[in-house]
RNA sequence: CGGGGUAUGGUGUAAUGGUAGCACGAAUCGUUUGGGACGAUUUAGUCUCAGUUCGAAUCUGAGUACCCCGACCA
């Protein structure tokens, strides 16, 4: 990508309405745009970031055997009404058709996954399986905040998994625990993310969140000072010791909740009439887990805990490109190397950004890329082809080298 | 939803009843080119509606929007 033909403009100034880091340097660099409170526009860099997201998530979600399906976002009154959560559940947006007809706008879809499963389970051979989907969910929050930490509208990764008997949900359950905690591994941020016993809400007596611990969450959580375990805050005085090693000593943290995962057991089945018929032939009620992913949330976490006073630090498995090219000086040779590097390096399938801008000085270049965040920094100039090289940066270090052309590419894959 | 705050060019800000100014950005020209460079010329603004006043960015009222604290958060 050509940095001058790129939809965005980076701002110096901080902007005066932001709420938290990643807001911030969200705004400055140019990934998102907010609409209104709440409500975001993902720009080239952002959604190339969110994309990188949902390849994870969606790669993790297959291997742990769901199938991607796309349910639809309108849902009807009916279903809603059904589980009682069209009049309880506060943060529904409820919108009108011509004809005075009301529907729901999906913040979650128990309600239409249950009969869609309804319609295909019939016996224990149907069981088990898993479906999920990556959507745009929407949710009226009282109060949107920290940027895109807490939003009205944003993608979610929503995976339902059904079983015939409660050790089966059990084994599941557990494997998705570890798999979410890969996701966020491979998100760059597993070492400030925990398994966090919280409150079921309605669902069952307890659920599990994943927490990733920043400042600008709004969670309170205690991580057990043995083992890689927390409490969350709204559950403690009821459990005082670590669930997992039996330890009392905790640490309070703040932090903000990327995903979680809820045994449901009959919760939906029940009032969708969700049954099978075990192998003797008698009715049971199908046991239901969900699993949850808020991508943008797990964007703005990533940001929240990988940055410098000067921009972004991109891991890099999710970063918008691999290397940040920048030319400097434009003599013929340089713009001539800097060039012929950006198509070779693409031939070689790494994505690169090249700052081609000519009426640019080396600082508000350097500048950018540092707001921008991406994981290598490639400059060429007079300097370094004096030496056949260019100079190799990595956005987390602070000393850069120089690095003979030929030999580029093998470091950067 | 309760409480508080704020609203001035694209962005950040100044102007406490009397000429809307500065910086960044953007545009043109020239000089520059290893950390937001320099000069010249230009561009663009008082959230909306009503009121007070000779005169309102400034005071009053209503509305709207955004931000913060709290409550809420399958």
């Amino acid at each position: 990508m050509l940095q001058s033909k790129l939809f965005c403009k980076t701002q110096k100034e901080k902007s005066a309405d932001s709420s938290s880091v990643s807001h911030d340097l969200l705004v400055r660099a140019g990934f998102v745009d907010q609409l209104m409170a709440g409500v975001y526009t993902y720009m080239p860099l952002g959604f190339k970031v969110l994309q990188k997201v949902e390849c994870i998530i969606r790669e993790e979600m297959e291997k742990a055997g769901g199938q991607e399906i796309l349910m639809p976002v309108l849902h009807p009154k009916e279903n809603w009404e059904k589980t009682g959560r069209w009049d309880s559940l506060d943060i529904l947006f409820k919108v009108k058709g011509g004809g005075e007809k009301e529907y729901a706008l999906g913040p979650t879809h128990e309600e239409v996954v249950s009969p869609l499963a309804k319609k295909f389970v019939l016996s224990y051979k149907d069981l088990p399986f898993s479906v999920f989907q990556i959507q745009t969910k929407f949710r009226d929050e009282l109060r949107a905040k920290s940027g895109i930490l807490r939003t009205r509208e944003f993608l979610m990764k929503d995976f339902y998994s059904f079983h015939s008997d409660q050790s089966d949900l059990d084994k599941f359950y557990d494997k998705m625990a570890k798999v979410y905690a890969n996701i966020f591994k491979r998100a760059g941020i597993g070492k400030q993310t925990y398994q966090t016993l919280a409150s079921g809400g309605s669902f069952s007596k307890y659920s599990d969140e994943f927490q990733t611990v920043t400042e600008a969450g709004e969670d309170i959580i205690y991580v057990c000072s043995k083992c890689k375990i927390a409490i969350n805050r709204e559950i403690k005085e009821e459990n005082q010791f670590c669930p997992k090693c039996k330890n009392s000593e905790f640490e309070t943290k703040k932090s903000v909740e990327v995903g979680n995962i809820f045994k449901l057991g009959t919760k939906y089945s029940a009032p969708f009439d969700l049954k099978f018929r075990d192998k003797d032939g008698i009715e049971k009620p199908v046991l239901m887990g969900c699993y949850g992913i808020g991508l943008g949330r797990v964007l703005g976490a990533v940001v929240e805990i990988s940055h410098d006073e000067k921009g972004i630090i991109w891991p890099a498995e999710i970063a918008p490109f691999s290397a940040h090219l920048i030319q400097i000086e434009n003599t013929p040779k340089v713009l001539k190397t800097a060039q012929k590097l950006y198509t070779d390096l693409q031939k070689e399938n790494i994505e690169i950004l090249y700052d081609e801008r000519q009426d640019k000085t080396a600082g508000e270049k350097f500048a950018d890329a540092d707001l921008m965040g991406i994981p290598y920094r490639i400059v060429v100039s007079e300097r370094t082809l004096k030496q056949d090289s260019v100079e190799l940066k990595e956005r987390s270090k602070s000393s850069a080298k120089l690095v003979k052309i030929k030999q580029l590419s093998k470091i950067l894959k």
